[in-house]
DNA sequence: CTCATTGGCGTTTTT
DNA sequence: CGCCAATGAG
């Protein structure tokens, strides 16, 4: 009885293939559809090659999220426990090398650090930090003073990224992607070359760097040759979704493609907004000679007939692309629903109902998700789900660590960690009564000039409003940076900052919860530098709920964007909003590439289901921008992804008829729901 | 120089 | 509505 006897034909053949193996292995394209097995193959071809002799160290595993990598490892020990019985799995079946690009960057900067004149002190910034660095230095060069419109900060930092991943001059970059910027091209030039100059002066990172340095280290001969000779295998998960920097990457590590395996699927490219390129995919295996094998796994294990079949009808008529139609392994089933509900409110109460209508017959509600284009879209479905007391987590969306008095908190450590990041302390710095911008950046320029020394501090003479505080803000910072041991520091930390809070937020006591949850965060962690990186690599998601983390154990319905639902499943899927507009969303429909690749997210929301599939559709549209009574609203239409064609591959509910009733035109504003106040109005006649 | 207010404008997806 | 820039009072 072997490891292998429970895979398919095609499966057997992707994990075994090249092993075991006398000489190199050559290199191996997988296409794996949606619900074929892909992490099962994976992870079994990562169990054979370690079954096989290959010393676990010597993998190296790159996936999309540090969940996926997670899941990845764990189910390669248990597969190893399996076929090595008698051994104990750790450590020689636990593979180090196993996190996202970004994070195997940040563990190649800081253990060749030296090697390239980087201080291993860094610090990462997240795209916030990113973002008002870029700001800063917009200033800095009177970029500010341009009159018209120049890009915003996140704009800016969005196309200076791009053109980094994509490995695109500036002007490239901005043609393929921000077509309404091109006018600023010199000045952008200049502002990411004094962006670039910020950051090392700083000893900051952001994320693009730890992509674009590991990029770079690949270019010299002697770094190459350590970096890519500590790996025998290298295998990369979701390869559809990497850009042009990551293929360089892979590139450099293995050049003739040997222990090279690369998994995905053309039709679930879904971040080309990251500059990723299905190019990388489909031109992969020509890129070696001889060319790379490629397999195709078509059977699909996860979705009833029906629901498949309604999947490959909305991916069929996309254009490109590996030709692939899943196959069903599984039978009966019901075919997938579209729903049309008169308008938002009713989409709520609808996927409300049906959940807990699943909830009774038996499907837990962990195994019941609501799937959404923008995160923005589930929020009235998150006031009524708190309101009735349903459990949920929500990924996607705002972060844990995008809350302002978390980012305060952070920002400090980093502060203690790296006395040089400005963005930092200009953050911690503004926290004080009477200090702003020009205070902070003078304070500053004095840390500076006293090398980076906290103590020094104590000379500057601040406003007479920060008087009281300065010493205290000092002191802390002191004993943060010269805190022997990481235990504590949090702690030491909310001694100053908690009472800073109260008078800066008005909801003081939700924000302490959420710091308590950060400093049970902070003991998880062996350092402070540890704990910024991962933290910043790794952000907690934000829940919705104001108790903090949910418990793992307890029962909870997922709310997700489409995008963080990627390698997911669930028995019962709810697809919210399935108009023209909202999917493919109207920022997103500037050409035909981009409706492609809106089409392939509807595609990945459909194949995330098991059993039952709903797509919603509601019919009204309230506009934004309007008083909470107003009735201004707008008639959507089904997303044009689902072909008229199609139609009956789906059951129906709701009202039928055109989309738009014929007689909207005359349509009188719905009745208030709440009674005519007379007497605000007479109010309100003399304001 | 700080801080609160006002008015205009854009509104996605994430490591 | 929510973010950002401009404005004006202290």
């Amino acid at each position: 009885m072997s490891i292998l006897d429970r895979l398919n034909p095609a499966q057997r053949r992707a994990v075994t293939h090249g092993v075991p193996a006398a000489g190199p292995v050559p290199p191996l394209l997988v296409i794996a559809g949606a619900g074929s097995g892909k992490t099962t193959t994976l992870a079994h071809r990562v169990a054979h090659l370690i079954v096989n002799g290959t010393d676990a160290r010597r993998l190296l595993l790159l996936t999309f999220t540090r969940r996926m990598a997670a899941e990845m490892a764990r189910r390669v020990e248990a597969i190893c426990a399996e076929a090595l019985p008698g051994h104990l799995p750790l450590p020689a079946t636990t593979i180090e090398w196993s996190g996202t690009f970004h994070a195997i960057g940040a563990r190649l900067l800081l253990l060749h650090a030296d090697a390239i004149g980087l201080d291993p002190g860094f610090s990462i910034l997240d795209r916030g930090d990113a973002a008002d660095l870029m700001d800063l230095v917009r200033d800095d060069l009177g970029l500010s003073e341009t009159g018209g419109r120049f890009p915003k900060k996140a704009t800016c930092l969005a196309l200076y990224s791009y053109a980094v991943n994509a490995e695109v001059p500036v002007a490239e970059a901005l043609a393929r992607a921000f077509p309404w910027c091109t006018e600023w091209e010199e000045p952008l030039r200049r502002l990411f070359g004094g962006y670039v100059e910020a950051k090392q002066r700083q000893s900051v990172l952001d994320y693009d760097d730890l992509l674009l340095y590991w990029a770079q280290m690949m270019q010299v001969d002697g770094l190459r040759a350590g970096i890519g000779g500590r790996f025998d295998h290298v295998l990369v998960d979701e390869y559809q979704d990497t850009n042009r920097l990551q293929a360089s990457i892979l590139m450099g590590l293995k050049p003739d493609g040997a222990g090279l395996t690369v998994v995905g699927d053309d039709a679930q490219a879904i971040y080309s907004f990251r500059a990723a390129t299905q190019r990388n995919i489909l031109e992969f295996p020509d890129r070696f000679r001889p060319p790379a094998t490629v397999i195709t796994l078509e059977r699909n294990y996860r979705s009833t007939r029906p629901i498949l079949d309604a999947s490959n009808r909305v991916i069929a008529r996309a254009a490109e692309g590996f030709t692939k139609t899943l196959v069903p392994e599984r039978g009966g089933g019901a075919r997938p629903v579209l729903a049309r509900v008169a308008d938002e409110s009713a989409e709520v109460a609808l996927v409300i109902r049906r959940v807990l209508e699943n909830r009774e017959a038996g499907l837990d509600l962990k195994d019941q998700a609501v799937l959404f284009r923008a995160a923005h879209h589930s929020n009235q479905l998150e006031l009524e789900l708190a309101r009735r007391r349903i459990p949920f987590v929500k990924f996607g969306g705002l972060k844990f660590l995008e809350a302002a008095h978390v980012k305060d908190v952070v920002a400090s450590l980093r502060w203690a960690e790296n006395p040089r990041d400005r963005m930092a302390g200009f953050r911690v710095l503004n926290l004080l009564p009477g200090i702003g911008p020009a205070t902070a950046r003078r304070a500053l320029l004095a840390l500076e000039q006293a090398g980076n020394a906290f103590p020094a501090l104590c000379r500057f003479r601040p406003p007479a409003a920060a008087a009281e505080v300065w010493p205290g803000l000092v002191a802390t910072m002191t004993d943060l940076a010269a805190a022997p041991g990481w235990d504590g520091q949090v702690g030491r930390l909310r001694r100053w900052y908690d009472p800073l809070l109260e008078c800066l937020y008005d909801t003081p006591r939700a924000r302490r919860s959420d710091l308590d949850q950060l400093e049970r965060l902070a003991t998880l962690h062996s350092s402070r530098i540890r704990f910024l990186t991962d933290l910043a690599l790794d952000p907690p998601e934000a829940t919705g709920d104001e108790a903090g983390a949910p418990l793992k154990d307890e029962d909870c319905l997922t709310l997700s964007t489409i995008h963080s639902a990627k390698g997911q499943e669930w028995r019962a899927v709810f697809v919210l909003n399935v108009v023209d507009g909202c999917i493919p969303s109207d920022l997103a429909t500037g050409s035909v590439a981009e409706i492609e690749e809106e089409r392939r997210l509807l595609y990945v929301a459909m194949t995330r289901a098991r059993d039952q599939l709903v797509l919603v559709q509601p019919l009204r549209f309230y506009v934004r921008g309007q008083a909470r009574e107003g009735d201004r609203h707008v008639w959507a239409a089904r997303s044009r992804f689902i072909d008229e064609a199609d139609l009956p591959a789906f059951d129906h509910t709701g009202p039928h008829g055109p989309a738009v009733p014929a007689d909207s035109r005359a349509e009188a504003p719905a009745t208030p729901t709440i009674p005519v106040d007379l007497k605000a109005r007479m109010r309100a006649m003399w304001p």
